[in-house]
DNA sequence: TGAAATGTTGGGGCG
DNA sequence: ACGCCCCAACATTTC
């Protein structure tokens, strides 16, 4: 018989569609499920409070469901000798000669992981890595010049159209275990909850792990899908699928979705997973993203460092009405409406000319889906400096947006009770109130609420001209 | 997966 | 019945 297969468990929390475990199953020998907390490893990303927060709960139920298969979940700390000196030491103690991992597409990831890979392979071990959370690697498709797509549309219809989706892969609930287990931290030594309380009512929003996912894609099913198109906009109902976080961790696998969406044609929700596929295409084959424009140009945009400005942002205390709802969504649910986004990330980088990495940091290290690739696109399209990115000169109204996708306040009012008594016309801009109208909704704006800190009219037109002047300079 | 400025059209009030 | 004006409702262009 075959000496034990370490099965690394890395961003792939899940058993079901899991095409490492499949193989590990297939090899016969038994299985030893491992994973190693590393985040030095992650260079400037390692995960932010909001992920830890998700991944310490992940791995709880992870480790549940591994029980339930009569094998064990092995947890080491990897933080200060790495996750190969990590991995020799336990291939050492179980005597394994196989690793088995599913990919990750982060730049220094990949650097790591082709020197573990080289390294054990020289060493005498079977290593070999999978697939387990794209329906597309990143290297398997190239426009009609044989380079990478920077633009999602023709990706897309390149990538759907010759696009065969394998079926999800399912596995025995029973795995082949050794005759003995070695030793494993407990969870709670990976110190990955917030010392302050911060994200204790995230458990009211989301229940991290597999069974949390497969209950977000039943719910979307039945209720969600139906209105998706029209739904997905409003940030006041259950519009999306709110499966960002799942996906993030490898609770449930794009596949699995796919197949699905196949089945009540859901185009709108498919092209979701698409964004999803071509930010991972372009965090490969871009590797210098997260911290750089896309668009060279752009390292010469004249940003404003305003720290007051920023933490007013941080806060939800703009005085923008739907702006600070967002971001006392962020913080108080780990998660933010899609198209609240788009109109913070724009008043950010466009109303107060902030540099897109402030959001960026600060999404990194509140959002419960924090994803390198996707938050890299996000951001880059806000600000216009990425790939298939916003022109410049579309800058949102946050007034306007309010208006158009939460009219009757509803979104408003959750987050910002302080306003709830103004109506539903007065609610998106308090400021154009007269102050008798405040002082029967019991609003004191720069009290209760803050005055705009910035006139959006005239922001607006101050990056108008900021972008023009990059402009010039190009040309 | 914009918004604002500008242009066009057509219905209705009114003298 | 007509011209005139207002302006809402679109459409186009500009940033």
């Amino acid at each position: 018989m075959k000496s034990s297969t370490l099965l690394w468990f890395r961003q792939d929390l899940r058993l079901t569609d899991h095409s490492a475990l499949f193989a590990a199953l297939e090899r016969g020998a038994p299985i030893i499920p491992v994973f190693i907390w590393a985040p030095q490893e992650e260079g400037d990303w390692a995960a932010g409070a909001a992920t830890c927060w998700w991944l310490h709960h992940s791995l709880q139920s992870l480790a549940q469901s591994i029980i339930n298969c009569g094998s064990r979940l092995i947890i080491r700390n990897g933080s200060d000798h790495g996750s190969l000196t990590q991995l020799r030491i336990l291939i050492e103690e179980t005597n394994a000669s196989a690793v088995y991992w599913s990919r990750r597409y982060e730049p220094l990831i990949i650097k790591r992981d082709t020197h573990i890979k080289e390294t054990l392979r020289a060493e005498g071990l079977e290593v070999r890595s999978f697939n387990a959370a794209l329906l597309t690697e990143p290297w398997d498709i190239q426009n009609n010049s044989g380079k990478p797509f920077q633009v999602f549309t023709p990706y897309w219809k390149n990538s759907a159209a010759k696009l065969f989706v394998p079926s999800p892969v399912k596995v025995p609930n029973k795995w082949p275990a050794p005759n003995s287990w070695p030793a494993t931290e407990n969870v709670n030594a990976l110190k990955l909850t917030p010392i302050v309380p911060w994200a204790e009512n995230f458990k009211l929003s989301w229940r991290p792990g597999e069974q949390g996912a497969m209950e977000n894609l039943t719910l979307f099913l039945s209720t969600v899908a139906k209105d998706y198109t029209e739904g997905r906009n409003i940030p006041s109902i259950r519009g999306t699928s709110r499966l960002s976080p799942h996906l993030h961790f490898g609770e449930i696998s794009p596949r699995q979705i796919w197949h699905i969406a196949l089945m009540y044609r859901g185009t709108q929700f498919m092209a979701e997973l698409g964004w999803r596929e071509f930010a991972h295409h372009l965090l490969f084959h871009f590797p210098h993203t997260p911290k750089e424009p896309l668009r060279a140009d752009y390292n010469r945009f004249p940003w404003r460092e305003d720290a007051a400005q920023l933490r007013a942002w941080q806060r939800g205390m703009t005085g923008i009405p739907l702006v600070d709802a967002g971001m006392r969504e962020l913080w108080a649910t780990g998660w933010m409406h899609n198209r609240v986004r788009m109109v913070v990330a724009s008043f950010l980088v466009k109303n107060l000319r902030i540099n897109w990495l402030h959001g960026a940091r600060w999404f990194w290290d509140t959002l419960v889906d924090a994803d390198l690739a996707s938050n890299t696109l996000g951001w880059q399209w806000s600000a216009g400096c990425g790939a298939d990115a916003a022109p410049y000169f579309r800058v949102f109204n946050p007034v306007t947006q309010s208006l158009k996708f939460d009219p009757n306040g509803l979104y408003l009012r959750r987050w910002l009770p302080e306003l709830a008594k103004l109506s539903n016309k007065e609610i998106h801009a308090p400021w154009e109130c007269d102050v008798a109208t405040l002082n029967k909704a019991n609003v004191r704006l720069g009290a209760e609420y803050p005055k705009p800190i910035v006139d959006l009219k005239v922001s607006r037109v101050a990056a108008l001209e900021a972008w023009k002047t990059i402009r010039q300079l190009t040309k």
